[in-house]
DNA sequence: TGCCTTGTTAAGTTTATGTTAAGAAATTAG
DNA sequence: CTAATTTCTTAACATAAACTTAACAAGGCA
């Protein structure tokens, strides 16, 4: 599931670790999960792909050769954009690294080798969720005699209670937070089933039909040759 | 006042902190309001005496040599007994430490450095107060046509009483304690198993099939792409 | 009328979940 | 402490719901 998720909205991971392996082992599984990842072997690589790669994520090996994670975490906070980036370490249990020198430059977390490919890609899943909640729309909708309830994805009219499958009920919350705005099916797609996903136009078509057949005629309104809206007063 | 207030039922306080002074100075301040107070220096010794204290709030500083407190929270929330546990952080304001580590482990709070005593205690008794509020959901619920009671892990429908597992009674308490929401399964995992533990998104799936196959068909409603509910009405 | 858009239905496809069983892990009993 | 038992997790396969596509019908407008 968070692969699909993921895909939504994709992330850029950069990887930075002096160990071929590991960097394989972290790209691939980062992969399989929908993350738009880079690599780097050291931390002078890193700076020059962080520049121009932008990530949302740093995962950073304390021990490297040459610059190591702490003096490029320190590096990476000093541009601009990845001032907001997130930057988790990688550590060996048993090195003595200094938790004060990585915390100072905004380390976000530390996972210690050896590492569980499943739990840091459940971590790094949950740090992206939190994200993403933090711009969550309301949770309720109330609008002409609906109420749209994404708690447990029903729809009430007075009495009458429907719980919708998901891709109708994200079309109609998608549509009732912009009442009496059109929207072409293109922006639908876009916005519901995301940036990457291609399906015909006439799907929509066919999610409206079971809105109309499941709450009702009088809600949404076919603009023709341009789209639908959610029709309200 | 507090102390009066406390000492109906004595809390349990554990205070982490690599500086003797500090310790001393929370511990006279949570003695006096009435407090159970346990201390430790480093994050070790805090793990043991947890496991023998069981406190229901654990101050802990950030900054500590050894086991850092992002980590001794982590390892805290591995303590079955502790998941309920309140952490409250203490940080010196100008340190740079994590604050998306810390929530992932679930911290409540945190306290910046330096602390003024007063305030503290005041917000602790706080704590204990809403904690003392809360609508008790400790101990039964009924719903439906189930008697739900964590006392033995059981339930009850008319005649028929089962006895269940420990994650299939959690999982269903959980669930039945906020009817009709949806919860992703990783939300589940969240806050049943815990937020530190890996396991697939499936391994709830099969409880809840067991659930099913113990209680009935009729109660728990699987919302496809979303997630499951306890549904009733 | 004839073209173009949408409505409608149903069949086809995909994907998430249901289900079962085997192996791990954790408890309990001995 | 080890063995026995229960519970939990994983994996594999089966099933069903949701979704997508396609095809045809219906309506509107030049």
């Amino acid at each position: 599931m968070s692969a699909a998720k993921a895909a939504q909205q994709t992330h850029r991971v950069l990887v930075v670790d002096d160990d071929p392996d590991i960097v394989e082992l972290l790209e691939y599984n980062l992969q399989k999960e929908g993350y738009d990842v880079r690599t780097a072997t050291d931390g002078r690589k890193a700076l020059d792909v962080a520049k121009a790669f932008l990530p949302e994520l740093v995962l950073l090996d304390i021990m490297m050769p040459q610059l190591d994670g702490i003096e490029t975490g320190r590096q990476l906070r000093d541009i601009p954009e990845l001032r907001q980036a997130y930057i988790l370490f990688l550590t060996a249990r048993s090195e003595e690294y200094s938790e004060v020198a990585a915390f100072e430059i905004g380390a976000d977390d530390y996972i210690t080798k050896p590492i569980k490919p499943r739990a840091l890609m459940s971590r790094i899943n949950a740090l992206f969720r939190r994200e993403a909640q933090k711009a969550d729309p309301g949770e309720k909708i109330e609008i002409a005699d609906l109420v749209i309830n994404r708690k447990n994805y029903s729809v009430n009219q007075g009495e009458r209670s429907v719980i919708l499958p998901k891709k109708e009920f994200e079309l109609l919350f998608f549509l009732a937070q912009s009442p009496n705005k059109v929207f072409s099916r293109e922006e639908l797609l876009q916005k519901i089933w995301g940036a990457d996903i291609y399906v015909l136009e006439r799907t929509v078509d066919v999610h409206i039909r079971k809105l109309r057949e499941k709450v009702g005629e009088g809600y949404i309104r076919t603009l023709k040759g341009v789209g639908y809206m959610f029709e309200v007063e």
